[in-house]
DNA sequence: TCATAAATCTAAACCGTTAAAGGGGTTCAA
DNA sequence: TTGAACCCCTTTAACGGTTTAGATTTATGA
């Protein structure tokens, strides 16, 4: 008694298996099944509780039907909420989605990779964490379906959905100048490969120096990557004290953000009362907190939707050799809140 | 100039496929296949780029290496963290994990599992958002190997891994109780078929009724699941008024408690001075927030190894008579922080 | 020298499904 | 009455691996 298959149908009918396979696909009319054949096909076929065995399917017609999501850390909700997204587009099309973590691991996210194509996943997109685009132009060489999200590689023709980090930088510090700050601080990560991360890093300079304040690299923490808090806590003092010590922050990601607000808790610093705060990526902690937290959203249901797109039309027409990659680049939004004080505030202390 | 297979390998060097396969899959030696054909082999897979094809593997195995796991909503933290820690553990037992989102909707929960099934994953992890446990058992019966996660079905002898909601919510309330709060009010979700939420409503009635504090249904709070924030802004006012407004709230989990300081900020109520909060479910933002909220956290990482570990059991066991359906109940943890006060705030305030 | 064993490799079946091509039988028009 | 068209269905051959059950060659021992 194992697993019925079309076989055991068309063998308890008395008819072929291809009947079988073109009535339970509903081309039976198109093939010209009778009436009372189909439905004695689907009725047997309920009567056995048949299961149709994708993996048959899929060896057969040489696509699964599933799309792969590469991610490195699902319990970031910037990425979570990418995954919902994408989740949902995914299925309106008709696929699946097998949603994978690689701790932001470089190898690991290679051999995920190479695993969803091992598995005929028809396409995957990509929030990569590496800096070495030759895995992806390989990708690419061998007509791999693919769409980069969130970060991508400068001057390489590959689909690709971002946004434009530079300029939701530059406003956000602007907005702080405007605010009246006077000595904003940037903090961000080491591995600083990240195309995201440097953007970020680069219109906070220029936003500066358009104001006609010069960058200073004490204002500026490099965080390694790997222990974001306890190198937080240690190097944040440095920030903190002397003269030019900081009245604003500029931070580069959520997480960054996070761990600050624990250091600043402890320190008991006020925020925005002794130091404004301006995070890139916005989280719902970010609304929820007192203050809440003026951040840089990115429109993360358009990206989603965008990468969706691009990557089914890039897996339909495969090997339509007219098909170019795309890259498309949208606006972040500044959503104010409170942890850069407001304009009553700012009047009140700079009198 | 299609993808290389195991044929063309083959072809090429003029032995068998059954050789190639042997080889590739590191049974050479075991199979007496010389040295020098090995080399050659392998040199010439590499020459090719072959890709092995997990799916026509798959179809001649009957497994896929994969194990599914389907959560409601991977945006929420509660399942986002629970995913990342699953992954690892199914990584490390050298499976892929293939993560699916359900929305909460049942019905897409039951085609999900279908289609998993169909997928040939070897088993399933669910966090299930339904009240029928007939699905899973007619699953049961066939034998397709799956646990329950977070949820589960009373009474039935089926794979689960969940805490005991019941004592954790029980010694939260006490926990009110014994600072000093008595008109403690709950806000749990409808609907409430979740024994989960169920649970946690008993342990806070009977935590009252053993300090003689009689329950009353004006501070129980039901908020339809869906459509959280705006009910919760409607609702939540009727427990701030008269003179048996609550003065401290027991919240059923992580999303009605992050809405519920939205709410209360957006009303001017401070945590815990106006009103002490404890949530279910514990989260980065309480701890981030503040003031940092005291809150019941499940032992995620655990339920999520030992989830791990029967699932594969199960599955290595499947046909196995003697495999028992496995319960495992762990034990939740009070993280007490500063949302209910704290010893020295209570005294000024009784006084 | 012949039988046996060991070493090395292979042919064919199989997994469950679908695509392409085809094949009897009936009907209809010329 | 012959050919074409149509209806309803079947045969066969993939898809790309793994497994089973040998087959061939060479070495070994009596």
């Amino acid at each position: 008694m194992k697993k019925p298959g079309i076989a055991d149908i068309a063998e308890s009918l008395r008819v072929s298996k291809t009947l079988v396979s073109m009535v339970l696909n509903g081309y039976g009319d198109k093939h010209g099944i009778s009436a009372l054949t189909q439905r004695k096909v689907i009725l047997k076929a309920a009567e056995l509780n048949y299961q149709p065995n994708r993996v048959a399917r899929g060896l057969r017609l040489g696509k699964s039907n599933i799309i792969g999501l590469v991610v490195a850390d699902i319990s970031n909700p910037f990425y979570a909420y990418i995954a919902r997204y994408i989740e949902g587009y995914v299925s309106a099309a008709g696929y699946n989605l097998m949603i994978c973590n690689t701790h932001e691991d470089v190898e690991k996210e290679k051999a995920i990779i190479q695993m969803l194509r091992e598995q005929q996943v028809d396409g995957v997109i990509v929030a990569t964490s590496s800096s070495d685009p030759m895995d992806f132009v390989r990708l690419q060489e061998e007509k791999y379906p693919f769409v980069l999200i969130d970060r991508c590689f400068k001057d390489l023709k590959m689909n690709a959905v971002i946004t434009d980090n530079y300029s939701g930088a530059f406003e956000a510090v602007e907005h702080l100048i405007n605010m009246g700050y006077q000595r904003i601080g940037h903090i961000t990560l080491t591995p600083d490969y990240l195309s995201t991360l440097t953007e970020r890093k680069l219109g906070y300079m220029n936003a500066l120096r358009k104001h006609k304040i010069k960058p200073s690299q004490k204002h500026i923490l490099t965080i390694p990557f790997s222990d974001i808090k306890a190198e937080l806590r240690n190097k944040l003092i440095s920030l903190l004290k002397g003269p030019n010590a900081a009245d604003a922050l500029f931070i580069g990601n959520n997480n960054l953000t996070v761990s600050c607000l624990e250091v600043l808790n402890d320190l008991k610093i006020r925020v925005p009362q002794h130091m404004a705060i301006l995070s890139y990526d916005d989280i719902e902690l970010f609304n929820v907190n007192s203050p809440s937290i003026t951040a840089v959203a990115q429109p993360l249901e358009a990206m989603c939707e965008q990468s969706v797109s691009i990557l089914i039309d890039n897996i339909c027409r495969k090997s339509d050799p007219s098909f170019v990659p795309r890259l498309v680049v949208l606006k972040s939004k500044l959503i104010i809140r409170q942890s850069c004080g407001n304009d009553f505030n700012k009047l009140i202390i700079n009198k």
